[in-house]
DNA sequence: TAATCAGTTAGAATGAGTCTAATCCGCAAG
DNA sequence: CTTGCGGATTAGACTCATTCTAACTGATTA
């Protein structure tokens, strides 16, 4: 696991970093390698614990200001359950995320072009929505080892 | 404002609070009272600061505990946008949350059984939900004096 | 009356996230 | 080369919503 960046993963990084008038750094390179590794939705700490595997320098601050960064110039989103830690997601296609209330794990799940499409109709006139969450809480039969 | 309740919503309260083996007090009158009056989605400060006005002795504590004992029996529901305060809605219909970016009004909207529906038709097989939480972020008009 | 027990209360504790101020470091000007 | 600059990194202090704790209240029961 940890694995390096692809080539295409690298540019993906340097031109979203480079487009907000921001540096590649070995530390965001770091951060954005473990995000793309296991696609489970980790915390913060889950980030700071894996990124320091193999940057054992790295600090907790800084791995918030990479996570930062990243939503700021649309690479990872975040997203939030209730009142727990806020999570990191680098799947960039529009999808729901699925919580399973026994594992605490996070599962995407794909939003079709047409249910997007009838979620805004449910808006009243006047109403411009420019960001849409939706999850869901439940149980996931645990038929996967990769967790996604 | 801070109306009381009228006795069907007595009746409801007291009712789900028996239900579930506990008591209607004074203090959980009050605060569902300002739940009821204003239906703005009120967090638990502004909960506690409107509850004050009638009952001068009441905790911050209790307000805590009077709304997760509501969370509890069904009698409210939470809703969380980000890492902001909790809000609660004593809206029990299915309804999503719409949060004015400019103004933090939170917004009921109505949700229709066919967009439940088509919602759930995109859960892979294996995935059951029992809660789907819905909302969106953008701006509405301000057209109403009401906030709901 | 005395025991019981849920509810209330003030204040301490928690912990995710933010802020601050010092340091680092790559790069460009001199 | 040196030096200066500015963004990035870092440790640790701080914030603040929420949770926890332990004492108290007050209604009900034995
Ligand atoms: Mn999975
Ligand atoms: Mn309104
Ligand atoms: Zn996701
Ligand atoms: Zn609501």
């Amino acid at each position: 696991m940890i694995r390096n960046l692809t080539e295409q993963d690298k540019e993906h990084l340097q031109e979203a970093l480079v487009k907000s008038g921001q540096k590649v750094t070995p530390q965001r390179e770091a951060v954005f390698t473990v995000l793309l590794a296991e696609r489970d939705h980790p915390t913060v700490d889950e980030v700071f614990n894996r990124a320091r595997e193999v940057m054992p320098g790295l600090s907790l601050a800084t791995v918030y200001n990479c996570l930062e960064t990243f939503v700021g110039c649309g690479l990872v989103r975040q997203v939030n359950h209730e009142r727990e830690s806020t999570r990191y997601c680098p799947n960039l296609a529009p999808h729901a995320h699925f919580r399973d209330k026994e594992t605490g794990q996070v599962h995407d799940i794909e939003l079709p072009p047409e249910v997007m499409k009838s979620l805004r109709s449910i808006l009243p006139p006047g109403f411009d929505s420019e960001v849409i969450e939706i999850s869901f809480l439940g149980r996931a039969q645990a038929k996967d080892t990769h967790s996604n």
